[in-house]
DNA sequence: TTTCATTACTAAATCGTTTACGATACTATC
DNA sequence: GATAGTATCGTAAACGATTTAGTAATGAAA
């Protein structure tokens, strides 16, 4: 018998096999589910039947019943150029992925589908696919949707962002950015600039973070070392460095918002006939893949996107399976110095 | 009251609304849904009801009722390195995301549990979740899960392989690798080695393409001018770079199977003092993002991974949405050639 | 012999929708 | 005034599963 609608032939249900067997609907459901009030006589008759009849599952029917799809949505707006291109992200949600699956839950975009006639808020939308849980991970934390989500009563994890009373995982971007500054100071910098990103939770931490390490080393940064270029945009840190470049007492090293925006100041630093690390060293930050494999290899802080990715699948599950005795934690993820070859060592004038 | 089993609060039904308006469930179905045999005043009046209850549709007991998810399954295995952080299958994904979403259809990830208890194939997993249609694009085409899955009567759009009798959107390697070829003769190269991936589909185009072409100029490629490099691995085109330097007649001109690999060649050209263009070209293939901010811009053929994505969605959608009068069609993306900077034009030796 | 557990099973309600079909009332036509 | 047509709404079945409560049979304990 095929489908009206779709055309397509009629999957076997729980009916067909317990038609098959003799039995009632009831027994075969608790068969297949390994109940323990089935005799293991009928239980091996029914999945011998389901097995030959191509018995599936109909998740659909589960979910109705149960209140559970173990399935979970994941927050993921790709504006511009940050979500799926982008490297952090992007592994980030591999991570993600490979750990809620390993635990039998699915991961779906959840989006508002604005300008559609049947547009939904993001809420809206994981209301009506049901999940079990979500994840925030690369979004705009101050929309007021995101923030309409955030209070829901969905189990949620975020990442690199805190919400009141939520779980998270977050980048050590503090501890990551006084490694990075140390290592700058151990080979001998004092004059560092910082061209950080826009603002964020997550260039705050880092920002202010760079200026406690410096004042813990005995450096003054003069305000003119320190400027704002967007993430990932390497014309606002072209500038930026030519701008460092031209000061009068220009840095002996340049700390960049992140691994890609440092090509950036590469080209600006190459233009201006420049070599690095000889005439000036350079930082970026995420560890993105493609920075050991150029010559020379970028020294930069690599964020451990596989622990975030996976303590966040990890977390949310648990909280999902166990709610009343799951406390809300805040979980803090180390990253690593890479140090590869674009930080000199030089004597610090006296 | 609440949900014994996730603790939450209980949703809004049609049948709270029903007895809200004292008018009975189908008629509140039949307004929410726009059937025409409702009046206008319990339309507004279930509609307000509707809004004022927040009241949110159930897409299981939808799905369950008429079969139809408005989910789509994306087959997207990343294994090793290729999927998600790959740039080129990201971006992809990212355009299918978008034009799916604009669409109203929902994203979900296929994925066979291997190793858990409850593992499923793929085939199996896409009939749980009852996915509208599916997206094959990031794969073993030949993995025998992945052909039960091409066989089954689920509408199917393919990226970059040809199955027999299905949907499928291809980037015209050919095309492209003779734009790639003609253009390095074009500045003057004949001797033009080939650094190519691992055997696939897409490699064969590529290949055969780039016989042609230079044959077609009137070039004979010696064969050890072409070998074989993993894609996306730079340390084998290290190796094969160095291969190639190291020969007694070397290429002017080498040609790598994807702009990240070339990177590997990048490497191994600056290591031997040699510099790009001046003392030997190079071209990738793909055109990924951080080709464009690399000094010097690395000559490629970028790959319409906006056009390739949304254009799959888009048939596979209409396939869904008009299965009878939707015939099954193959479509070819064109690329464009990125000229760069790493292809220097020279006189052909006479 | 009666009583009580235990085992193996079933009936039926239920989850939230959609939809074919029937029912009613009103209007227009002859 | 009988008939047909239209507009509006309701009844009830169905989708495929889970689960509560209950039945029937068996054996053991009193």
């Amino acid at each position: 018998m095929a489908d009206r609608t779709t055309g397509r032939a009629k999957e076997t249900s729980l009916k067909d096999i317990s038609a098959y067997c003799g039995v009632s609907i009831a027994t075969v459901s608790k068969a297949l589910n390994g109940h323990k009030d089935v005799s293991e006589e009928t239980i091996r008759k029914i999945r011998k039947a389901a097995k030959e009849l191509g018995y599936r599952p109909n998740s659909a029917a589960k979910a109705l019943k149960t209140n559970r799809t173990y399935d979970l949505g994941i927050l993921f707006v790709d504006e511009a150029q940050s979500g799926l291109t982008h490297d952090y992200y992007a592994a980030l949600l591999d991570s993600f992925k490979r750990e809620a699956e390993a635990r039998g839950y699915d991961l779906t975009f959840i989006n508002s589908n604005r300008g559609e006639k049947n547009s939904m808020s993001y809420l809206d939308h994981a209301k009506y696919r049901g999940f079990d849980g979500i994840c925030i991970a690369c979004v705009d934390f101050y929309d007021p949707e995101v923030i309409e989500l955030a209070r829901s009563d969905i189990p949620i994890v975020t990442i690199d962002h805190v919400f009141n009373n939520r779980m998270v995982v977050i980048s050590d971007n503090v501890r990551g950015m006084a490694d990075l500054v140390d290592y700058c100071c151990d080979m001998g910098h004092r004059k560092i600039a910082y061209i950080h990103g826009a603002d964020s939770a997550v260039t705050q931490a880092r920002l202010s973070s760079f200026y406690k390490t410096t004042y813990e080393r005995g450096i003054t940064i003069p305000d003119e070392y320190v400027s704002e270029a967007a993430y990932r945009n390497t014309d606002e840190t072209y500038r930026e460095t030519i701008r460092l470049l031209n000061l009068p007492d220009p840095p002996t090293c340049i700390l960049y918002p992140d691994d890609f925006a440092a090509f950036g100041g590469i080209n600006a630093i190459h233009d201006r006939g420049l070599s690095i690390p000889d005439d000036i060293s350079i930082c970026g930050y995420d560890g993105i893949r493609i920075t050991r494999h150029i010559t020379p290899h970028l020294t930069t802080l690599r964020q451990d996107t596989k622990q975030l990715g996976s303590k966040a699948a990890e977390l949310l599950i648990t909280l999902i399976e166990h709610p009343k005795t799951t406390l809300i934690q805040q979980v803090m993820v180390e990253g690593s110095l890479y140090k590869g070859e674009t930080v000199r060592r030089i004597q610090p004038e006296s």
